[in-house]
Order: C-alpha cells, then sequence, then structure tokens
DNA sequence: ATGAAAGCGCTAACAT
DNA sequence: ATGTTAGCGCTTTCAT
C-alpha cells in the first residue's frame, strides 16, 4: 500500500501536492485551509494510512492527550484500578496508557517513570502506591493513589483503610478470636499504616493485648508474605487467626497453611484487605475487606481531567468507604 | 530543587561543563568517556535529577526498549493476559505499556494505535484481539493473542477454542440439556467462530439438532449481551442451558435470568468462557472453559523477546489447552 | 490560503 | 576524549 517505512507527514505532503505544514494544519483542524485542499489532504492520509507519532508531535506541541496510569507492576490491585479508570475514561476523549516501569524494589520508580514520560508521552498522570510524589514533578498534573504519606500537595484517593481494618478485626474478635496475628503490609506505604493501626486500635478497644510476636511485615506481595507466613504458623503458640494487610498475602497465608497441615478455616481463620476478583477464587474462598477499586480509578480519573481543564479538584483528598466481605474463611473459635 | 520546568540534556551538560554530546554518551553507555568526566556527568544527573525524554530519543534511535500491549479496553479479559505478560517480562531488561486507544469499536483499532506508538514510543508489541493485523504496520515486531483469523503472517497465540467449546458443550449434554442456547461472540474474532463450531460439532455429534433462534450473537461484551440474552430468556419456549462465548456475557446473562426471576441453575445452567477471575465472583460461582490466560501472555511475550534478538518464533502459531472449572451454574436437567 | 524556516530534546557521525 | 554538526517528524510563527 505504500512505500516500506513509515509513513510520515512529508510523504502525505508530497502526494497532496501541498507543504507539511498545511498537512499539519489539516491534521490538527487549524485555520487556514481552503475545503478543497482539506479534502484532497484527508483523502492522501486516508489512502496513505498516515498515523502522526506521538513523539514526535508532543516534542514540539507539548500536548498528547493520554492520560498515564503508572504503576509498580501489573498485579491484581492495580489492574483492578485501571478497569475502573478505563470505564470512566469512556467519552472523555483521552486515551488510556499504562505503565509499568518494572521496578517494583527501586524506590522512587514513580518519579522516575513520571519525568520520562511526562512531556513525551502522557499529559497528566495517575501514580499508584507511589512512595514518594513531588507534585511539580514532570510539571504535569498528577494524582495519586494510596499514596505514601497522609495530606501532601498533590491530589490523593484512598479507602479508609482505618476503618476496614477495625472492621475485620472486631470480626475475628467477635468469633471468639484472642491470638489474632496480622501480616501487615510495605511500611512505607500510609495505607498499611493505617490497616496496622486499626487493628491495634481495635485489640485495644476490646481488651486484648497484642503478641508483638505476632505482628510482621509480609510487604503486600506473595512472595515477601510467604516467609513470615511460615514463620507464624510453625510456631508451637501459632496464632488462630490472622489478618493480612491485602488479599495477595492472605491468599499465600493459606498457602502455607495448606502446605503446613492446616485448615483453613478450621484451624486458622484468615482475612484479607482489598477484595480483588482473585480473592473468589481461592480454596476456600477469602474473607475480606473490600475496597472500591474501580471507583477509586473512576474517581481518580475525574480529578485528573478536571485538573486538566484548570480547575483545582474539590475536596482534594478523597476516601471511599470499605465493607466486609464474608466468604469461608473465618469461623469461630 | 532545579530550575522548575523538565531538567534537559542541556542542563545536566551546562551544569557539568561539558556538551550534550558527551552527555548523552554517558546516558547510553558509549565508550569514550573519561572516568573523570563521567563521574562529574553522573553527578550532576542524580543532583538534577535528569531523566531523558522517552519521545525526544525514540525519534533519534528508534529504540525505546519498552514493549507495548495494545487492548481495545482494560477489561478482565486483557488485564489478565497483561499480568501475565507483565510477570513473564520479569529481568528481560524491557518496560511494559499497556495502551488502550478507547475504541472498541471502531475497526482498525489496533492499526491505528500500533502506528501511533511504534517507532516512538515501543519497540515491539502484543496486539489483543485484532480484527486486522497487518504485519508489516509500523515495522516493528507483532505478536498476535486471539485473533480475527486463522493462520496468518503474523506469530499468533490463542488458546484452543473448538475443543474448549467442545468441552463446554459435551458437558451440558451429559447433564441432560438438549434445549441449549449458545450466546455466541463477536463473529470477527476466530475465536468466537471456533467456539460456536464447538458448540455445533458437540451437538451433531450426539444427535441433537441445534435450534436456529437459539444461537444468538452476544458480542463478547455485558453490555452488548444484555439485549439477546432477554429475549433469549424471556420465550416460552427458552433453553435450559446456555453456552455463552465468553464469561462476561455469562455473567450478564445471569444477571438477566435473575431479572426475569429464574434462578440459576435450578431453571437454568450457564457455562462460560475464559475463567477470568470475575467468574469465582458471580453468585453463583460460575462453571467455564478455563484458558491459560496468564500463560498466553507471557508466551506471547516470549516470542516478541525472540523477535527483538532477531530470532523467527517457531512454532509461529501457539495453541494453548482449556480446562473445565466446575462451580455452580450447571445442574442435570 | 499556503509555504519556508526554525526549532522541540536527543543521538550519531564526523571532526578535533 | 570531547565537541560540532546534522537531522529524527512534527508544530508554529512569519512571510508570501
Amino acid at each position: 500500500m505504500q512505500p516500506l517505512g513509515r509513513v510520515k507527514m512529508a510523504d502525505v505532503a508530497r502526494e497532496a501536492g501541498v507543504s507539511v505544514a498545511t498537512v499539519s494544519k489539516v491534521v490538527n483542524g487549524r485555520y487556514g485551509v481552503s475545503q478543497a485542499t482539506l479534502a484532497k489532504v484527508m483523502g492522501v492520509i486516508a489512502d496513505l494510512g498516515y498515523e502522526g507519532s506521538l513523539g514526535a508531535r508532543s516534542l514540539r506541541s507539548l500536548r498528547t492527550n493520554v492520560i498515564g496510569v503508572l504503576v509498580a507492576e501489573f498485579e491484581p490491585f492495580s489492574t483492578e484500578l485501571l478497569k475502573g479508570v478505563s470505564e470512566a475514561i469512556g467519552d472523555t476523549g483521552y486515551e488510556l496508557i499504562a505503565y509499568s516501569g518494572g521496578h517494583h524494589d527501586i524506590v522512587g520508580w514513580e518519579r522516575r517513570s513520571l519525568v520520562r514520560l511526562a512531556g513525551s508521552v502522557i499529559d497528566a498522570a495517575i501514580v499508584v502506591t507511589p512512595t514518594i510524589v513531588d507534585a511539580s514533578v514532570g510539571g504535569i498534573p498528577v494524582v495519586a493513589v494510596d499514596p505514601h504519606t497522609g495530606p501532601l500537595d498533590v491530589p490523593t484517593v484512598d479507602a479508609d483503610n482505618h476503618t476496614g481494618a477495625v472492621h475485620a478485626t472486631e470480626y475475628l474478635l467477635s468469633l471468639g478470636h484472642r491470638r489474632i496475628a496480622h501480616l501487615s503490609g510495605r511500611p512505607d506505604l500510609e495505607s498499611a499504616r493505617q490497616r496496622e493501626r486499626g487493628f491495634r486500635d481495635a485489640m485495644a478497644r476490646a481488651g486484648v493485648e497484642v503478641d508483638e510476636s505476632l505482628v510482621v511485615v509480609g510487604g503486600f506481595r506473595a512472595e515477601s508474605a510467604e516467609a513470615p507466613a511460615r514463620e507464624l504458623l510453625s510456631r508451637p503458640d501459632r496464632p488462630t487467626a490472622v489478618f493480612a494487610a491485602n488479599d495477595l498475602s492472605a491468599i499465600r497465608t493459606m498457602e502455607v497453611a495448606h502446605s503446613l497441615g492446616l485448615a483453613v478455616p478450621a484451624d486458622l481463620s484468615v482475612i484479607g484487605f482489598d477484595n480483588v476478583p482473585e480473592s473468589a477464587l481461592a480454596t476456600p474462598p477469602l474473607t475480606t475487606i473490600a475496597q472500591p477499586l474501580k471507583a477509586i480509578g473512576a474517581t481518580a480519573l475525574q480529578m485528573l481531567v478536571a485538573m486538566l481543564d484548570g480547575a483545582t479538584p474539590d475536596p482534594s483528598h478523597v476516601h471511599l468507604p470499605t465493607t466486609m466481605v464474608e466468604r469461608a474463611t473465618c469461623q469461630a473459635l
């Protein structure tokens, strides 16, 4: 169809017998092009299958019309969020790019990724579970989901982690459990701290002392949760229940329990946090605290679009409620 | 920290007292830089927080080190694939970008997206459920997942749709069902055609005639499946079982059944296809044919990386097996 | 209404 | 070992 190799604006111009400048005007819908030329150029564009280069365009115009979602890794949590963003983006006219630098262990990945893409690929970004976010990085609008620290200068969206954790703990308590372990999340994430605080607050309120040796770091990832879970469940004085900081570590905990010959929930009750779809796939299906993941993604997108339109989101920090989903991994002592 | 606005290579050069060319060499690890200058430049880069611009770089070098996954939309199917790709990319050194043009209804979105990103953002691409793929589009290596048509010139990965559909149908048959409906997928996708063919073959083999009015197009999306499902279940001679071409339409069928006062599986058996995590979340949990989604994603990535290394994938069309997952939506007549 | 020309930030010869 | 120069494909004044 076309001379092998990318069709560029110059090809269109030559074919249409006009200058690149004119083609650019047509492509961008600028004024100052006659109907005849317009039609002619459009025809050639269609014929040649011309499609502008994102990179080259943004290099000049600093506008790409694409919104980026920056994640450390594509796992259940971030992909759920992505579904929400994708649904919400609907007819805003923006396109969506999800980027993973693939450095789940490098602190500052979000900054690197942001600067990398800003001003060359994306116009604005939603960063997921960033450990540090400097509002001015990259100079583009940014909304953070489930960020590292409390109120900061960039708008944020997250769930009510503290209340959710309190509910989870009270539920276990109501089932008669007292030796409750907490497999905590990434210590550098505010959500993890809030969940641990919720756990401790609920325990204190119930007058149950927390056995510090039962509070271990699981790190939110299945791999990082494996060893601490194994250690916890191998002890002679093992807990009768564990509240894991997220579903992924809860599910891994169940697998470890299984490998140790412990039945869930008969020998051990487990409750997670997030309610990613995978939690329903576990055997038995995991009882968990649901975060409205898609709504969080959708909300972040709406705030971002408002910012792109020059508005200041209000409120600039939104917290969405959690709910408990009872499935089959908890039972009375 | 830095003069507000993007830190560019020229800034680093000025600060370090060298030329941009030298900085470029440092950044790209080229030879011809003294230890002293190297250290100096690296220091300035760190100080200023310099991060190269993807767009500008690729404009020149035609290499970005990022692999793109092009999807029409971020829904359960594509995000599962994405998880598989993400896991497999591990330490290949490539970064991952998932792009959604957001045109699930525009034929040719994959071509547009591909050309748009190729040579400016990505080095190679995995396109998901493309309706048309011209191998030479964009001039970069491409692997198609679950493509529109049979063997073509681009390498492909998909599941054994025909066998899976045969299993689903035989299962329903073994449960005593005879009036079995098929809510088919997108007619322009080969996977949809193979599933329908599997359905028809199994019926024929069992000597059961298919009632053509019971074979309707569901289109793979919940929204597009709603009306046909409602029509199917509202009829006086409604089917006793439906084999939906994918989980999303199966789940929507269950919702429609529920709204019509029909209990699943008591009044209607339903079986899906894909086994996306959401299928386990349905009430009751959906019986379905599982595709190894993550493995498909991982395989596509491996083929692509091989291609980037100059190899020709062999085989160039891989089919992965399906398995049945019995949950709670089917019962004997 | 159209085109010529000057870059955007970067890399890659080619000098020095 | 380092700098100079010429673009990559595009948008944008500024002429014409």
